[in-house]
DNA sequence: TCATTTATATAACGATCGTTATATTTACTA
DNA sequence: TAGTAAATATAACGATCGTTATATAAATGA
């Protein structure tokens, strides 16, 4: 009785990350219901039996990939204290993150997909925003309260950015330049 | 012997102006060939004659709108002069901007799509960004000329993602404090 | 062990995908 | 005005789109 929940529990979860990395990496038109169930080693029934419909499995993708940026968030304050934010951005602009598409911060490679989303999952993508804007300015107490989230609004956007134009770019020496600039400009807006 | 010649243009001029609306309003893949050249009133036949394959036309696409980037910055830099950063900075996280996504700038809405993109389309974008870049660094005379084109990738990569962050968010309140939040950086970069 | 429920696979739907080949229209030349 | 060339329209290709309906497989309860 058991065996069976967690074989569907896994099932489920294959979709669900092929379809993550799938949207991350070719974006929400890019890609099939077919092409996603294949690389989950599934089939499109498994598919629409978990999800629904295409935009189903889109929201359970971003619902997902921003619970990792909820997750980790409090993660990177707990383990660096304050300096927190610096290595948050190291690790935003650094080559791995930059390179990794597929397993990248949904944050970045989503919200330009926002636009053409249903109102369900606009709604979906504001809360979380929010909560996440929320945690970051939890995190800036180097600030009076009332200037906390428009910093933490600020460092988001400029990520986000930073980390579209690198990837954006092929030349080495312009994608240092960028990232190199942004992290400047992230680390100058956390200075009180 | 000239009017065909005219006629010829205006139809390649029809598509390449729906094919630019329709791929930053729905992305690369969020739009056909045949939808493209029946918002230009033309026939995928003609699409083909002028531009001869989808991503052609989308290569095409981005050089023109990027290439309205490279013509507004020293408008800007004219009009303005001194001022013209606050005055770009207002009018890209202006409402207007912020809610025409068919008309608004290139850079924001292809960006994202350069990770799908061919070598020849990638080339195209480094070249004209680095363009960009070099315009923007131009009119920062308040720095010394080896700083200039680190503030001026830190500018771009700041308004692209304060400008994404605010499309995709649906909330006016949220919508507000990143746009205002990312002016405040925008304009803190540029402030010697 | 047999019936029943559940999970997944398969097959098919009309629609649209990018592209090519061909037909038709339009404009210019002689 | 007849003939030619260029520009655009039409039709068709196989492939894939999102989705539904049905079939098969697996696991459960009696």
């Amino acid at each position: 009785m058991v065996k069976n929940q967690t074989r569907k529990e896994e099932t489920r979860r294959n979709i669900l990350d092929a379809a993550s990395r799938s949207f991350r990496e070719k974006g929400f038109a890019g890609v099939g219901v077919d092409g996603i169930a294949k690389a989950a080693n599934a089939t499109s029934g498994a598919f629409y039996a978990h999800f629904g419909s295409k935009d189903g499995a889109f929201r359970a993708a971003l619902d997902l990939g921003l619970d990792e940026v909820i997750d980790g968030i409090p993660r990177f304050q707990r383990d660096f204290g304050d300096g927190w934010t610096d290595a948050f951005i190291e690790y935003y602009l650094g080559r791995a993150h930059r390179d990794d598409l597929a397993c990248g911060c949904a944050m970045t490679s989503l919200s330009p997909e926002m636009g053409r989303a249903d109102d369900e999952t606009r709604a979906l993508y504001d809360r979380k925003m929010q909560t996440i804007a929320g945690l970051i300015a939890g995190g800036l107490p180097q600030f009076p309260e009332d200037q906390r989230l428009e910093k933490a609004w600020a460092f988001l956007g400029v990520l986000i950015g930073g980390l579209t134009v690198a990837r954006a770019l092929s030349d080495d020496a312009a994608i240092d330049a960028v990232s190199g600039a942004i992290r400047a400009t992230a680390k100058g807006i956390l200075i009180p």
